[in-house]
DNA sequence: CAGTGAGCGAGCTTCCGCTTGACTT
């Protein structure tokens, strides 16, 4: 039997570990917390010093039975959890939980998982570190008595089952807010002047004028006034220019490129990193460190100089920006350099290969630019026109990685290319000159990853938090990340054309400026964050009443009394007293003063009618309501559609909301109806339910259309039938999405493998629809009843 | 896959951070 237990917090950690050690040591995991604070109101005794009631949760019951048993008959237990907070909380709530005496325990940390890391620590032992877990404790009680006295207040203002916490609320707020500014923007229109010469009879130069012209007028003036102009170099600069590679990546910086690059999900992100990193393929995925351990540095040195060679190498050591960070990992990278690609699905090779491409870039050269500048002058003007161009000397680390940006900013995503010669006072013949207006954009919505980010720079949340945090907002329905489409949009072309291209400009006729509009697209949005008018009434119930809380800095404010917490040079209960008694007092009296916040918006007054008009959400959401109640009369109600919001929604549109339901006349002697739904617009004919194509406006579908997507639904379900039973027409076996399968009135029923469903009998059907009725899917739903 | 939206009251919801399964449609 081992003399020796060790505990870290992930088994694929342990794992690896056990090989490094010998006999002597049994290397187990703890799979991180092992308990947390009671699920009840009780969990916290505010009066007697904060005084925490922890319970071990069901699904850790096992892992804690184990490792007791085996603590019992161990001589040392060695608790090797992470270096930071968490960490040192999880080695005490082991200690406590296990009963290990003081004397059995040594606490041991490492920043990387190799030998000689882990033999060096295991030589420098300490004991428990208990301002650290007080201020973890601090922490925890923290977001516990936030979360759980302000969640029952949005129960009873708002609606029922909603949550507030630190971290969500704040990051509902970006969302709520960074919408509001786009609403509130107003696009400036501006025309920007570009310009293509003629060198040696190839239309090769592009230039630009740096100044915008607000008004067409100024614009056509300036064309005008260059008719007749004749242009030349006036001066020519070139000068070197390099750019550095990106630091490897962390948490946060691998969900923003995998969003970017290849449009996952954070959530899909951290999966896929999972997976890799169980089959130790990569580092630990839940970091915030960008610093790469001394093997590491190396292994990236050899593959980069047998790959590329030595002139590509450049040893960097990277600083960790974020103040928030706790380091308590390397940064993301490939456990063996020279392992290029990795076998396994789609997802995991590009992952994999984004990480490695990163990691081994960054330890790479920079890359080398000549940069030319060319100032273009008019001899009518005296502005002058400027063209750049660049040319790579020496290719560096973008050989194998360049970076991506949020910002596709139209100024920029023009590659500069190489420039033809030129000569300084050399004339130029112009081939054609154009201004096009411009308009400013609106700031961008948030994508999940661009969320992180924020959430991030702000220090709020954690690596292991980003991706739970995003789908809590969206699941409370705080936030949708959805498509929208754009509008379009008209802009003004003006050009100065040249007729025939041997002919120069000056000679062209009456010199006409030509004036064009066209067409363009603007504000189409794919996988963004919006927020529901739930979302905003409640951000906006916290910021009026919570304004502490929703404070971009509170986070950090109270990370900093963590930290003094952990150096000994605060007591944690005094922290907490001061953050609660206050707080809580604001509590009880929005519970006492506040009404109910329903976002309530007057629009007008119906023109027909003559009756009020108000928006507002309820307890299915947003709605119209038309007319008061009264004695006499019941108000009318209508729900918001798809992407109409209570904040924006004018008079016009939220009457146009009554027109629906529609009779829209009859077929086969049933009446049909259309009307929108939760999953959008469908008719409504024999109690059956066809939905309305989305390129279809509802209103605008009259009897003949109906009938038509009628039958072409039938005919599409006909088509996915493979057979129907004349003893019971509700059981049909189909073709699904997944295969075939039984459709035994509303219970979905699979087919065993192995079975032709063309051969099934309807008692078959019945017979496997018991079975499954019998053996309900268990759901892995925490409760008791 | 509709509609509904008053008020009562029982019993429920809820936080953040650390880990990995066991679930399938």
């Amino acid at each position: 039997m081992a003399k020796n237990l060790l505990i870290v917090e992930s088994p694929a950690k342990a794992k690896t570990i056990e090989g490094y050690l010998g006999p002597d040591f049994l290397v187990k995991s703890s799979y991180g917390h092992i308990r947390d604070l009671v699920k009840g109101d009780d969990a916290i005794d505010i009066e007697n010093a904060f005084s925490q009631k922890y319970e071990v949760p069901s699904e850790k019951k096992a892992v804690v039975e184990e490792l007791k048993r085996l603590a019992k008959k161990a001589e040392i237990i060695w608790l090797a959890t992470d270096e930071d907070r968490e960490g040192e909380a999880i080695s005490w709530h082991l200690a406590e939980v296990l009963k290990l005496p003081d004397d059995k325990i040594k606490r041991i940390v490492f920043h990387e998982i190799t030998k000689p890391a882990i033999l060096s620590a295991i030589q420098n032992p300490r004991q428990i570190d208990y301002d650290l877990v007080r201020a973890q404790q601090a922490r925890r009680v923290l977001d516990r008595l936030v979360g759980f006295e302000l969640s029952p207040v949005l129960w009873k203002k708002v609606k029922p089952s909603l949550s507030a916490g630190r971290v969500q609320s704040v990051a509902v707020r970006l969302i709520v807010e960074r919408e509001r500014e786009i609403n509130a923007f107003t696009a400036e229109a501006q025309f920007r002047v570009t310009a293509v010469f003629r060198v040696d009879g190839k239309a090769v130069l592009k230039a630009e004028l740096p100044r915008r012209f607000r008004q067409v007028e100024e614009a056509e003036e300036f064309l005008a006034s260059c008719i007749s102009a004749e242009f030349k170099v006036n001066s020519l600069e070139v000068r070197p220019a390099k750019r550095s590679p990106a630091a490897p990546f962390t948490t946060s910086t691998l969900q923003q490129e995998a969003s970017r690059k290849l449009g996952f999900s954070v959530s899909r992100t951290m999966l896929v990193a999972q997976k890799l990193y169980e089959s130790g393929k990569i580092t630990y995925m839940r970091t915030d460190s960008v610093n790469l351990s001394d093997t590491a540095l190396e292994g990236a040195r050899q593959e980069i100089s047998k790959a590329y060679g030595d002139k590509y190498h450049k040893l960097r050591q990277y600083k960790t920006k974020s103040a928030s960070a706790q380091e308590a990992h390397e940064a993301i990278r490939p456990t063996y350099f020279g392992q290029h690609t990795v076998e396994g699905d789609a997802a995991a090779q590009r992952l994999y290969e984004l990480i490695w491409k990163r990691a081994i870039a960054s330890q790479m050269s920079e890359a080398q630019f000549e940069k030319t500048s060319v100032k273009i002058g008019i001899s009518t003007r005296e502005e002058e026109l400027q063209a750049e161009g660049e040319v790579l000397k020496f290719d560096g680390f973008l050989k194998v990685y360049m970076e991506s940006t949020d910002e596709e900013d139209e100024n920029t995503s023009e590659v500069k290319g190489m420039l033809p010669p030129l000569n300084q006072g050399q004339s130029l013949e112009l081939e054609q000159m154009q201004a096009t207006e411009r308009f400013s954009r609106s700031p961008a919505r948030y994508t999940e990853a661009s969320l992180v980010k924020k959430l991030e720079e702000l220090g709020i949340g954690r690596p292991s938090t980003y991706a739970p945090t995003i789908s809590t907002i969206q699941k409370r329905g705080y936030v949708i990340k959805e498509d929208r489409d754009g509008k379009p949009r008209e802009y003004r072309i003006l050009t100065l054309p040249t007729p025939d291209k041997t002919q120069s400009l000056a000679k062209f006729p009456e010199g006409k400026i030509k004036k064009e509009t066209a067409t363009e697209i603007t504000g189409a949005e794919k996988n963004k964050l919006f927020p529901s008018d739930v979302g905003a009434v409640v951000n906006d119930f916290l910021m009026q009443h919570f304004n502490g809380i929703m404070d971009y800095n509170f986070t950090a404010s109270v990370e900093k009394e963590f930290d003094e917490i952990a150096q000994g040079m605060k007591e944690w209960t005094r922290m907490l007293e001061d953050f609660y008694g206050p707080f809580h007092k604001n509590v009880e009296e929005t519970i006492e003063n506040a009404g109910k916040a329903t976002g309530e918006r007057e629009l007008g007054l119906d023109p027909v009618s003559g009756k009020r008009v108000a928006v507002r959400i309820g307890r299915y959401g947003p709605f119209v309501q038309l007319g008061e109640s009264s004695e006499e009369e019941k108000p009318r109600y209508a729900s918001l559609r798809g992407s109409q919001s209570i904040e924006t929604i004018g008079l016009e549109e939220a009457l146009e909301l009554f027109k629906l339901p529609k009779k829209i006349g009859s077929f086969e002697e049933k009446e049909m109806q259309v009307n929108i739904g939760r999953f959008g617009p469908y008719i409504q004919h024999d109690k059956k339910f066809y939905s309305i194509p989305k390129d279809m406006e509802p209103l605008d579908i009259a009897e003949e259309k109906a009938i038509e997507i009628i039958l072409e639904k039938r005919k599409k379900d006909a088509e996915k039938t493979i057979k129907t039973f004349e003893e019971n027409p509700d059981v049909k076996v189909l073709n699904g999405r997944w295969g075939p399968f039984i459709a035994f009135g509303k219970q979905n029923v699979k087919i065993p493998k192995g079975t032709d469903p063309a051969s099934l009998s309807y008692e078959d059907c019945v017979k496997l629809s018991e079975e499954a009725k019998a053996n309900p899917k268990s759901k892995p739903k925490r409760k008791k009843s």
